[in-house]
DNA sequence: GAATGTTTTATACAAACGTTTGAAAATAGC
DNA sequence: GCTATTTTCAAACGTTTGTATAAAACATTC
């Protein structure tokens, strides 16, 4: 049977699921094509036909690791979001976008996962594969919707739908970068992507967004 | 030898230059991994041998892609900054912003260009490989620096360098994400790529890079 | 035009690739 | 405890990969 009954969740004997860990874990860091099947088999501790036998090739188990490992992390994103957004009361340019780069940047994934997230979904935007339509479909799109109606109610009723737009797509570009291009941002800052780090990073995406370099400029102006 | 002295711009008839514009063109679509020496000779018109014979192997053609196509362009991008910048006068957050943001959208290079370019430098930013190094080197740091001065100079003295920091890497994410992310941003919003769309970008980055989402706000605001 | 240095060619090679196979082992159902 | 089903296994398949080689073709110099 495909729905297998998970008596718990501590451990994960299943070869299929041992696969799809190692799997998410190399594609992640290298790619699809520079891994090869034998050395997810490996890392999973099984045979070389599992791969084939489980998922019916390497492109499915690609897939796979997309359905069964990346969306569910990215619904556990946009549920941290929305539970923050409420739990702050009123919802404003502001809170929403704290609460969006907190949910991405601080949110409930590990460190672990977090890198895995950002990498697999770089690699996707930056060449997209069968998988880009799903997650686009099932994550990105329904965000973007919803962020798009938050902001719409708190901003003017006038605001073009192309500009506002452009506004959420520049909220993303920064959450997105800080997350995908931390050794460049580690190397040229100096900072460790520690707890403190990231909590800075959070309040600049705030105030970069609410108020961008002005706020910078008017502290001083006489 | 090496250094061959070229007697025409006008085509490209050495198998070894020849061998670099497909290897790019290739490289950028697929990655490294992904595209193979004899897609790369066939395309280039050459013998298998001939990828060995002048760069030795696979990897060194990589390198050499970057090293002898790459920062050029990304010389070129940079020179295109610094004589708008220069050109409108006076250096302000606002000027420094605009000049970037059009070299790097609108800028000096062609679409097709444009596509490689950046397609290349976000492979190795979310994989970085040896390329890496030598880029961040000789065209991420020194424009990095540049921005840092430049911006320095007009915004307050007491600015920690941290946020400068994270200021400039704001405005890069929004440049590159609007470059890399073109198959999502045009998909959401139904807008093409052309001339009138890539100079409202280009307003877009600066106006939300010098007031964020506030300038939206104060329009309506009583 | 013979000699020399450079580039291109056809061909070969071993290694690695994704996938298939059929039998062995493990598990589940009764 | 036997049967039927599911899962694992070692071995092999045919391709494709990057690289090497040595002869041929071409260019240059004397």
């Amino acid at each position: 049977m495909d729905d297998r009954i998970r008596l718990n969740n501590t451990k994960n004997n299943h070869t299929k699921d041992r696969i799809l860990d190692e799997a998410e874990a190399l594609f992640a860091v290298r790619g699809y094509d520079a891994v090869s099947v034998r050395e997810i088999t490996g890392a999973a501790n099984c045979n070389l036909a599992a791969v084939n036998y489980h998922f019916g090739n390497k492109q499915n188990l690609y897939l796979e690791v997309f359905r069964s490992r990346w969306l569910p992390r990215a619904v556990r994103i946009q549920n941290c979001f929305r539970e923050s957004l409420t739990s702050k009361g009123t919802v404003t340019p502001a809170t929403v976008v704290e609460s969006l780069a907190q949910a991405f940047i601080a949110g409930p994934l590990s460190e672990e996962e977090r890198r895995r997230h950002h990498q697999l979904i770089s690699g996707e935007m930056a060449k997209p594969t069968k998988a880009f339509k799903m997650i686009a479909d099932q994550a990105l799109r329904p965000l973007f919707d919803s962020l798009f109606k938050d902001l719409r109610s708190v901003l003017p009723d006038d605001i073009e739908e192309e500009k506002l737009s452009l506004n959420i797509f520049s909220v993303f570009a920064m959450v997105l970068y800080f997350n995908f291009a931390r050794p460049v941002i580690s190397s040229f800052t100096g900072c460790e992507y520690d707890a403190a780090f990231k909590e800075r990073l959070v309040d600049h995406i705030v105030g970069f967004s609410i108020n961008g370099l002005g706020a910078e400029l008017k502290e001083t102006s006489k």
